[in-house]
RNA sequence: GUGGCCGUAGCUCAGCCUGGUUAGAGCGCCUGGUUGUGGUCCAGGAGGUCGCGGGUUCGAAUCCCGUCGGUCACCCCA
């Protein structure tokens, strides 16, 4: 007897049960239908690339976290650690086919080699959404209306989209004289809600050698929070006259002002002169996405601008900008696991052992193409078991086609909340079961 | 990758500190009461390598070491 092997996953892969399947198909299918709703196409790279094309130039980080090997050819290989290289690359090799501006939504499984937590996984997928090729403020401004509506349309009721532009930060380095130590300092402060300003400021004085007033110069804008138009003024304030940082406060006046006239709840966009996205890469907008109720999942979503997104692989100018939706964060938030399996058909056709059953294929063949899900209960059991089914699956139909019914040429169409039954002809099921159903 | 905590039935957990006869509970699951009717109720039942491996001991779920997995903090990030 050959032996049994322990099943078991890897640490951060994970198997998905049913009602955790579907919660996060339908998290993604929301997201695609609002990607498309703004005109955004589906792209896919593969999950392999050579490794030179993950880590040209990345930081060390990355590459530590990077999944690589070599393949039986010979050639050294990398699983992609987050979806914006692999688009760089792939915008690279096709923009001149795809023209500009380009719209592209990219949803896929990602790797990366760190340690685990609740909502952080080795194995995860992004829904990443970006515009290539304009420099408009609408693509900016746009692209925190997607992130809105996408979290809109995953039934996600709290949550708060922080917005700031690195022109603004990159001008008080400037006029503070820290500008070369940019990527330390936005590093550091990057960090200012978890560990609060006074361990900033240290890390600043001690990291970086950031004198007193240089500190509190820069702690200044990071504690400017709030929707309103006395956060722009403080942020004009501390960007000086720079003329990068007054386009980006004109822009992020913009965004609030579309928020305001679209609709959107207040509390749900605001400024925040803190994010500043660790990843070096942005050059404008930058944005992070919280969910009210789940703060210790950290952000489900965030992104910004970066104007050099594919400059590793040409010398075209591609200027970008887009989110990344972290999908298993959220399903982390939202999925309790509680649900049982619960069946994707409202309609369970019972069997009754006599006779081969065949005809139920039809029935349900018949609903199918009447666009009702149905499933059919494989094995002549007790009915009582056969409804017991039904009730734990959730089916909201029970179709019932024993000897008596078969010999009318009727069908018995139970409706399980209620437990009511009507028998009516074979030939009136579809328009009898798509009444229960308020089809 | 570093450190803390955790890992007992399908699920949530008790038992572990102060090793000792057949390892328990609730929920779930199965069967019967209902020879063609679920959800309530009643009765009964199945199900456990105590994560895995090693050590200490007459004896280990219980103590020790390692390992795998989860979780939290750091780091980083979706």
């Amino acid at each position: 007897m050959a032996e049994i092997i322990t099943p078991r996953t890897l640490k951060g892969f994970r198997d998905l049960l049913p009602a955790t399947a579907i919660r996060r198909e339908r998290l993604i299918a929301a997201a695609i239908a609002v990607y498309q709703r703004y005109g955004y196409v589906p792209i896919e790279t593969p999950a392999l690339e050579y490794a030179e094309i993950l880590t040209g130039g990345g930081g060390t980080e990355t590459d530590k976290q990077m999944y690589r090997f070599d393949d039986a050819g010979g050639r050294h290989v990398g699983l992609r650690f987050d979806l914006t290289v692999p688009l760089a690359r792939y915008i690279a090799q096709h923009i001149d086919t795809l023209g500009t501006p380009f719209r592209g939504y990219h949803v896929a499984t990602v790797w990366r080699g760190e340690n685990t937590q609740r909502g952080r996984y080795r194995e995860f997928v992004q829904g990443d959404f970006d515009i290539i090729g304009t420099e408009s403020p609408l693509a900016d401004i746009e692209t925190v209306l997607v992130v809105h509506d996408v979290l809109v349309a995953m039934g996600v009721d709290r949550f708060t989209i922080r917005v700031n532009d690195r022109r603004i930060l990159n001008a008080l380095l400037a006029r503070v004289g820290l500008e070369r130590r940019a990527v330390d300092v936005l590093r550091i402060l990057d960090k200012l809600d978890r560990v609060g300003a006074e361990r900033v400021g240290n890390d600043l004085a001690e990291t970086v050698g950031a004198s007193r007033a240089q500190i509190d110069e820069v702690l200044e804008l990071t504690m400017r929070v709030g929707p309103g138009a006395e956060v722009l003024d403080g942020f004009a304030d501390v960007a000086g006259g720079d003329a990068a940082a007054v386009a980006a406060i004109e822009m992020l006046g913009q965004l609030m002002e579309t928020a305001t006239a679209v609709g959107i709840s207040p509390n749900r966009i605001v400024l925040d002169g803190s994010i500043a996205r660790g990843l070096d890469y942005y050059t404008g907008i930058v944005f992070e996405a919280y969910l009210d109720d789940h703060p210790q999942v950290g952000a489900c979503c965030s992104g910004g601008r970066y104007d050099d997104l594919a400059s590793r692989y040409t010398s075209r100018r591609l200027p970008a900008v887009g989110g990344s939706l972290g999908v298993d964060r959220l399903l982390a938030a939202v999925d309790d696991g509680a649900d049982a399996t619960r069946s994707a058909a409202p309609v369970l056709i019972t069997r009754f052992g006599d006779d081969d059953g065949v005809d139920l294929l039809a029935l349900a063949a018949t609903l199918r193409r009447a666009g009702i899900g149905v499933e059919v209960y494989p094995d002549p059991d007790r009915i009582g078991a056969q409804l017991r089914y039904a009730d734990r699956h959730g089916h909201r139909v029970a179709l019932i086609i024993g000897p008596d019914e078969r010999g009318a040429g009727e069908v018995k169409v139970k409706t399980m909340a209620t437990g009511d039954e009507r028998t009516v002809p074979a030939a009136d099921v579809v328009a009898a079961v798509g009444g229960m159903l308020d089809l």
